[in-house]
DNA sequence: TTAAATATGTTATATTATTACACAGCGTTA
DNA sequence: TAACGCTGTGTAATAATATAACATATTTAA
């Protein structure tokens, strides 16, 4: 909560839209809306988006190119996401099941790699599509 | 490798490509690559793509935009893929953790989703990049 | 052998993201 | 206070990734 007054302009007004939508965003439709608010180049947009997403303040949807405000607190999360997706009406929501989270955190390749980060996406269809 | 003959020559060409790299290609580069095998524009490129990974044959690196093939025989696996990331040198390493899998695949969120495919994918840096 | 499904070739275009450059504001510190 | 580093802004140009639309060919299966 007091990390936001450190935003920028550019990143309170992008932030305030994603975190409107409970569905990701993308860019261009970001730099759309935003234009009446003075913000007229992508560059403006994917700067902020940078920014949130390095803060953990929204994520990036890889496999869709869209951006969603993270609902957690407590933002460790940043580095630790589990999306599912359903692949019919596109609905997207943030995962937070501990048992997983677990596995995933402890997790331990034979090949001695550090981990520092994971992003998870479940595909499928949701309740309303199946 | 029974299922390789049934593969068109664009199809060939570029599986032939991707396989001969142990590490994520991009399309365009596929696409210069295979401009002296007479394939000539992307579009020629991504369907090759989208039909191989679709069967099985190579993942997309989502967050690279890029893609490896499977050196898994058993591939059930196009729909449940598992990766390791170095952020430094970004040498991608497909993992296949059975422990792991299991988890994934006995997931089960609180919505009622049905799921029939999953991406993970770890970051951190290699032995090498430590 | 005809129809459906799959693949090809080509052009154009849409979508996603970055490079490069000029400059402004702010806090540190020499 | 002046110099510096750091972060952010604004703008133009361009790069990189991916698809639409259309015409045709080839393979598969009823
Ligand atoms: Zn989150
Ligand atoms: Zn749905
Ligand atoms: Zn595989
Ligand atoms: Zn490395």
């Amino acid at each position: 909560m007091q990390k936001q007054e450190t935003l920028s302009k550019n990143q309170k007004i992008i932030l305030d839209l994603i975190e409107k939508s409970d569905q990701p965003l993308k860019a261009y439709s970001i730099l759309f809306d935003v234009k009446k608010k003075g913000i007229n180049a992508p560059l403006q947009v994917y700067r902020a988006l940078n920014k949130l997403v390095k803060i953990g303040k929204i994520h990036k949807i890889e496999s869709r190119n869209a951006f969603i405000a993270c609902k957690n607190s407590k933002c460790q999360i940043a580095k630790a996401t589990v999306f599912s997706i359903c692949e019919s009406c596109e609905d997207v929501t943030e995962i937070h099941d501990h048992k997983l989270s677990e596995h995933l955190r402890d997790f331990k390749d034979n090949k001695g790699m550090k981990y520092t980060k994971y992003n998870l996406e479940f595909f499928g269809l949701c309740k309303k599509c199946i």
